[in-house]
DNA sequence: GATAGGGCTTCCCACAATGGCAAGGTCAAG
DNA sequence: CTTGACCTTGCCATTGTGGGAAGCCCTATC
């Protein structure tokens, strides 16, 4: 199977199986006689793997850990929960910080007539001008 | 006022002050004799400016806009109005995208004893198992 | 006046993960 | 043999930020 067909088979673009081969992701590819990646079963599944881990947003660094731990047959769940769950943590605070961001400026924006006059009290916040006439820099 | 001073004084730091000004953000320093840039409250507050554009997310693209509104005395506060509200609608798409990665990653770390044993649903998800026995790469 | 230390300058490198383009080799079908 | 689709490597761009090096400048202290 070629790097194209592998592409396909896996969702990753050949462009990105390059490149986690390339930070050793993934092992190098078998070749063949002209150069050309070749690709088994096996390879494609890792790929899948990769490519749903970064669906649920995992670090391409911590897709490797689990990549490790999933060869590994000895391996604790634990430490794969670990992982699983210090990523919602990380999910979860910048959930947090956005929603911050957006209830801030739904009501500024709330505030705001939103017409043909200069008037606004987003400009005002950004200008650090708040609750104050609307300003104009400089 | 040196870029250090006019860095404490705006949050924003002298790094990132003279990437802006290599990018136009900001208007190129005036400078002394032996090349070192000056700024006054106009140019700090500018930084402070976007300073707070970034802390609401916010992208440089978007706060060039912004600033090119507040300079502008005639603008239509609508025009800001709609840039908030199309980074409130981003913000919300993100989140939503970040809220089903965690979601699933909470129901499958539900269902992962995190003992001891090899067995882990997450790793049976990632590798395309999900419901399966738990499995091991290659 | 000399020296030390801290601040400033520019320039380059790095990050994470992905896309795009270009020049060239390869393969299969017509 | 030609054509078109595919592969190869390599370099550039993204977004926004930090780090560091080499060298100049300024001020204070001895």
């Amino acid at each position: 199977m070629n790097i194209g067909e592998a592409a396909r088979a896996s969702g990753v673009s050949a462009k990105m199986i390059r490149y986690y081969e390339s930070i050793g992701l993934v092992p190098e590819a078998a070749r063949t006689q002209s150069g050309y990646r070749t690709y088994g079963n096996t390879e494609v599944q890792i790929l899948r793997f990769i490519r749903r881990g970064r669906d649920l947003g995992f670090p391409v660094e911590t897709i490797n850990t689990l990549l490790a731990l999933w060869r590994d047959r000895s391996r604790h769940s634990a430490d794969v929960k670990r992982l699983a769950l210090d990523h919602v943590s990380e999910l979860e605070r910048k959930i947090t910080e956005m929603q911050a961001m957006a209830d801030t400026l739904r009501h500024l924006a709330h505030t705001c007539a939103g017409d043909g006059r200069p008037d606004c009290p987003i400009l005002d916040d950004l200008g650090g001008m708040a609750g104050k006439a609307s300003a104009s820099c400089c």
